[in-house]
Formats: C-alpha cells, sequence, structure tokens
DNA sequence: AGCTCATGGCGAG
DNA sequence: TCGCCCTGAGCTG
C-alpha cells in the first residue's frame, strides 16, 4: 500500500543491498518464472523510483515493479522462506533478501518500454529532474477537481491518497476547486510541500504532515496516528475533530476513492 | 471462518 | 462509473 516515497525508499534500499552484486532470483509462485531463470545468477545494477513505478536494472533489462493498492516489497536480512504460494519474486544475495507479494504488475520489460512508462508519468516531488512548470500547464487548464489532478499519474506522480488529502488540507484548498482555479501561487506551495513532505518521508519511512504546533501532544490531547504510522490532519479521521479547527473532519467517496477534508479549513471563499 | 477494506490502476461499457 | 486484479490485516462471528 505504497505512495511514491515507499517506492523511493526501496530503490534506494535495493540499491543498497544489491547494487552491483550477481544475485540469486527466483519466483516461487511460479508466475515470474520464465524472466526470473533468464535473470538469476546476473548482476543487479540498481534501482530507481519514478512516481509509484519501480525499475529494477539488470543491465538494459528491467523488472518493472508496481505495487497497486496491495503489493508488498519487504527487504531484511535473513528471511525465511514463507508462503511461497504468494511469492511472485524474489532476489537474493548474501543474507540480504527481498520479497515481492502481491504486485500489480511485475515484468521483465527493454530499456525503451521502461522509457515508454516514464514518459507518461507527470512531475514526480522525489525527483531532482521533475518539471512542476508541466503540472502546472496541465492543472491550470483544466477543470476537473483539484482532488483529482494531484492523483492523476500523468500530472503529479507519486502522490498518492494520504499525501493528497493532508497538502490539500495543509493548504486550505477545497478539493472540488477546478485546477483552472487554483492560483499559481498555492500551486508553487503545493509544489514545494510535496517536494518536502515526500522528503521527510523516503528518510523517515513513514508520513507525517502535521505541523508541531498541531500535534495532539501539543494540543493536550493524547497522540494518535493512522495505522500506516504517520501523523495526519484528515486522512482516515472521518468524524475526528479537526487537529487545527477542531470540527468534524469530513468524507466523500470520490472516482473510486475515499476524500478526507475539514469542511471548515477548506471553505471554498 | 468469513467479511471488508487498503497508501492503485486498468479496461469494459 | 463500475468491476476486476493482486494479498493480508483487522474486524466480526
Amino acid at each position: 500500500m505504497p505512495e511514491g516515497h515507499v517506492i523511493h525508499r526501496l530503490a534506494r534500499d535495493l540499491t543498497g543491498a544489491f547494487g552491483g552484486r550477481a544475485v540469486r532470483v527466483s519466483s516461487p509462485q511460479g508466475r515470474f518464472a520464465e524472466a526470473a531463470g533468464l535473470l538469476d545468477g546476473t548482476v543487479l545494477l540498481g534501482a530507481e523510483a519514478w512516481g509509484k513505478h519501480l525499475f529494477v536494472d539488470f543491465g538494459g533489462r528491467f523488472v518493472h515493479i508496481h505495487l497497486g493498492l496491495i503489493g508488498k516489497l519487504r527487504l531484511a536480512e535473513g528471511l525465511e522462506l514463507a508462503a511461497p504460494d504468494t511469492l511472485r519474486l524474489r532476489i537474493s544475495e548474501g543474507a540480504w533478501v527481498a520479497e515481492l507479494r502481491g504486485p500489480q504488475t511485475c515484468a521483465l520489460i527493454t530499456d525503451a518500454e521502461r522509457a515508454a512508462v516514464v514518459a507518461t508519468l507527470g512531475a514526480d516531488p522525489l525527483r531532482a529532474d521533475a518539471l512542476p512548470e508541466r503540472a502546472w500547464q496541465r492543472i491550470s487548464r483544466s477543470s476537473r477537481a483539484v482532488a483529482s489532478l494531484l492523483m492523476d499519474q500523468r500530472v503529479t506522480a507519486g502522490v498518492g491518497n494520504i499525501f493528497r488529502c493532508e497538502v490539500l488540507l495543509r493548504h486550505n484548498i477545497p478539493p472540488m476547486l477546478p485546477g483552472n482555479e487554483l492560483s499559481r501561487v498555492k500551486w508553487n506551495r503545493v509544489w514545494a510541500d510535496l517536494v518536502e513532505l515526500m522528503g521527510e518521508a523516503v528518510v523517515k519511512g513513514r508520513i507525517d504532515t502535521v505541523w508541531p504546533q498541531h500535534l495532539p501532544e501539543a494540543m493536550g490531547r493524547p497522540p494518535r496516528v493512522d495505522r500506516h504510522g504517520g501523523e495526519v490532519y484528515v486522512y482516515r479521521r472521518t468524524g475526528q475533530p479537526c487537529l487545527r479547527c477542531s470540527r468534524a473532519v469530513s468524507e466523500v467517496h470520490f472516482e473510486g476513492r475515499r476524500l478526507y477534508w475539514c469542511g471548515t479549513c477548506q471553505r471554498r471563499r
């Protein structure tokens, strides 16, 4: 259940554990067996993330991984082989083991195919080569809701439901505001904030979006974190008091996902 | 044991 | 807009 920070963190850690080494590759479940056979014993050069896409470089051929909603990629030392019926991909070298389960995508692709995937993606706040101006062009010319545009991987890559809900709260933006009614100044702040928030999430391995003065402890309430481990303002806090204004957090189903926001802080003006 | 839901995204209608 | 794909955690019985 990953947003871009999880994928970038995995790319970093996979490169650290396996980069430049000949690795064992297998597919205990069998659904990636043919490709795993081709890669077994070859050198893993490194891994790179673009938005929520992960590309593991085996020298001009890449394992393209997308975790989707439920996929998990664990990397640890000394993992015992368990539940092989769901283990799509296993990479190991020395004591290091990576285990991939439930991915939406796990495919062996060429460099051209990798480039084609990358070409579909919008600005990734976690990449130094991101082009936020291109994202702004799309947003400022669209009548679609900002909440929809931020989740659109062709616009901003790597942003998921948590960052989408939280960044809108942090900038008092009504989720249904059309993109073409968002000011340039606000977009600049949103982008800079995504760069900072997502960067911190890569380092910490969790999403924390709450400003210190709004932390529950600072407000005399006991600490409370979301199941994903991070401290958030509105995500999955329906009916609970907004950490800034204490009014109840709202929720709607929007484009197949749950959208959380504070009707008071994010009132349209 | 069964049910629901999850930090996603695709294709059919 | 809906159904569907993949897996497992957290509920309810």
